[in-house]
DNA sequence: GCCTTAGTTTACGTGAACGTAAACGTAAAG
DNA sequence: CTTTACGTTTACGTTCACGTAAACTAAGGC
């Protein structure tokens, strides 16, 4: 069994990003495919490290907080030590993001009164007719 | 009863932001505090506002996405066909941020996967021992 | 009167994340 | 053999969100 390889305009279309954007997070040293004389060619990993960058990029983190969450995917199972680290690392990011949650719930309550807000003042509208 | 007032430097203080970086705001139209001669004075509503504006760099979203957002909250609540639109942008705005909720929910659940396998991995290790 | 503190405007500098243009290689299609 | 599609490197340009420095004003303390 072989598997799947793409090119850099594969992965260009699929996500819509440029390719010029793939490059750079390459020269970031977020991705690495392998290549083939001058071609760049990606793994089904690397698609998913892309997918993985872009959603990062989605959630407002930056380049090299991406790197650095990639990276916990990459450790070294091997050593226990390593496993630890990660551990606290898996932590930090999980308060991150809860707290990117929070601040996404208070906003779409602010949302909900704005909302209401609006839908009161309409039926007062209607009624006044 | 007076209206509690904000030097640039309260609220500089209270959110950790720079006095120039709150002056950038103004300048992008986010803000408008009166004016005492030459010196800006922040009422509560515009300490809200702040609070708005940095929630929403939490959030990622660009200095022009939160003006946007920030600019739902002035609506003209007088005509109903600008409520109209703003149910929509509210509907919009919802739409966004649990787009955004559930990327997060998906990293958060790789962090679990992430910590499941690191786990399994240090109890293999310490029946090995 | 002088110093300190807090604030002001104006303007140039900076780092991140790419965009864009130039100049070139390679391989298949007509 | 030339065109077309797809890829490459190098390098300068651009936008956003401020940082930083300069030169100034205005109020309060000693």
């Amino acid at each position: 069994m072989t598997e799947r390889t793409y090119s850099i305009s594969d992965l260009s279309r699929e996500f819509d990003v440029t390719a010029r954007a793939i490059r750079f997070y390459e020269d970031k040293d977020l991705i690495q495919p392998m290549r083939e004389g001058q071609r760049r060619i990606y793994t089904a990993r690397d698609r998913v490290r892309l997918k993985l960058i872009l959603r990062g990029k989605r959630l407002g983190f930056s380049l090299s907080e991406i790197k650095d969450i990639l990276d916990l995917y990459d450790t070294d199972m091997g050593e226990s030590r390593q496993l630890e680290l990660l551990l606290d690392k898996i932590e930090e990011r999980r308060r991150a993001l809860e707290a990117h949650r929070r601040d996404i719930d208070l906003t779409l309550a602010e949302m909900d009164d704005l909302e209401r807000q609006c839908r009161e003042n309409l039926k007062e509208r209607a009624g006044a007719d």
